[in-house]
DNA sequence: CAAAACTTGTGCGTTTATCGAACATATGTG
DNA sequence: CACATATGTTCGATAAACGCACAAGTTTTG
């Protein structure tokens, strides 16, 4: 654990001001900032005007809001990563293959970050998530597939404090059984879930990279009706096959 | 202009740290980031140990390279603003009909940043661009079309100030031959640029927003074969025609 | 293999930046 | 108009941060 002397108090406030902006999209008042995060109010000034000057909050009227500028950092990691060269054509390959919109996940911290994705044009059917939207993972294929063939470490600690919240009557809502399917799908070597975070949809998502060293995984998830067991065997083999042609970037090595 | 008393010293080194990974994919050393940062390396060292600690950053062996968690305030930006499930459905659409990907972009300090986008299943031809890549302002057509239509106070003043680098034979050099350019984007309603970013492209962009209040820009890039002068009119039509869609999440409110 | 160069970890005295209380002003609401 | 809420600002106190120096570890070079 880092020390305290190694940790900067004024920072730690200040990337605490800046998650507390989240999703308002009207924004929020230098009050409604200090009562969320509980500094006070003058501090909290201070530091959402530093966001001002640095361009990653607007102020309008006296409520602030986050601007385009927290996309960039965003951007960098994907540029270093080679996203938009050789992870997108890929994925867009095997959408295309399959017929769905594809989308490639990675761990953060005790939930699943979607880093990727190819969306159809014809498609009119979306869950609304974008880069960047944050998922479970306890009641999701691409949750439960990064645990199985996850870092061991991260997995077992994950299991066991990952929010274990309901969203539909599906839902496991028992740690243990969470962990079986999680058994399972590390045997299996692909995961499929219905019901448990969407009512009516189908998820499957397949490992990138190999068991215990997986940094990512290729999922889809689909309407029941659009997804039947005919079509499972097929889908899984494209996600497979795209998968492997993904998997040098994703690897954590030895 | 803020002053000094109202900005935090710490927050701002820290954010400049934070910037200072950019893309190095294979992570940087505290030496290296001294370095780059100018600070003293137990400063540095103790704001880089807090981004770890903040799950920013990993460190492996001596490096310490971005986690995918700096994607998750692009998330909130994006679902703050419903992208997922207004924006990108809209692209879809847009993207299938015209047959080329198609791009949302809104101005970031003296660039323009990659908001969304929808690229095709069939397409083989990418720029590598992703949602938070950053491009510049004056040589491309979403640019300028931004400088066109945008907020006109912000437009002026990044007229003068955007970097005016070279990128082919075809990039304008001259800070008034792009300025006539903008004027021009500004009285079409859309622009058309070739070869000046790219050699061999051609871009097209058109506002979402109203003259003056147009906070992103819609637009596409493609080879000049794939997009002949006859495929403009209709192209633009379309582009036109979503951006008049997503309009109502994009204009300056007054 | 040894030396040199580079990097990192840590302690701690000093300094500075930050804190937050208090006062004043502005805005919104009933 | 009174009250509630929000914001801007000052400034003395002090906590946090700084950065130098020393030690140790690692990598590179000859």
């Amino acid at each position: 654990m880092t020390a305290n002397r190694d940790i900067s108090l004024t920072f730690m406030k200040g990337m605490t001001v800046l998650h507390a902006f989240d999703a308002a999209a009207t924004g929020l008042t230098l009050a409604d900032l200090s009562r969320q995060t509980g500094y006070d109010r003058a501090t909290v000034r201070r530091l959402v005007l530093t966001l001002v000057d640095l361009g990653y909050v607007e102020k309008t009227g006296n409520r602030f809001l986050l601007t385009p500028r927290v996309l960039v950092l965003a951007g960098s990691f994907l540029r270093g990563h080679s996203f938009g060269k050789m992870v997108q054509p890929l994925l867009n390959i095997c959408a295309g293959e399959i017929g769905f919109a594809v989308a490639l996940a990675m761990s953060d911290g005790d939930h699943a970050v979607y880093v990727a994705q190819s969306t159809l044009q014809s498609s009119r059917f979306t869950f609304g998530f974008t880069v960047g939207s944050r998922v479970p993972l306890l009641p999701t294929a691409i949750g439960r597939m990064l645990l199985a063939w996850g870092d061991p470490a991260w997995a077992e600690h994950a299991l066991g404090t990952a929010p274990l919240d309901r969203y539909t009557d599906a839902t496991l809502s028992d740690r243990d059984a969470v962990a079986r399917a999680v058994q399972q799908a590390m045997a299996d070597g692909y995961c499929i879930t219905r019901d448990e975070f969407e009512a009516g949809v189908t998820a499957l998502a397949v490992p990138v990279g190999g068991p215990g060293r997986a940094r990512a995984v290729l999922g889809l998830s689909e309407p029941h009706a659009s997804l039947p067991d005919s079509a499972l065997s097929a889908t899984l083999a494209t996600l497979r096959q795209c998968a492997a042609e993904l998997r040098p970037g994703f690897d954590i090595s030895q």
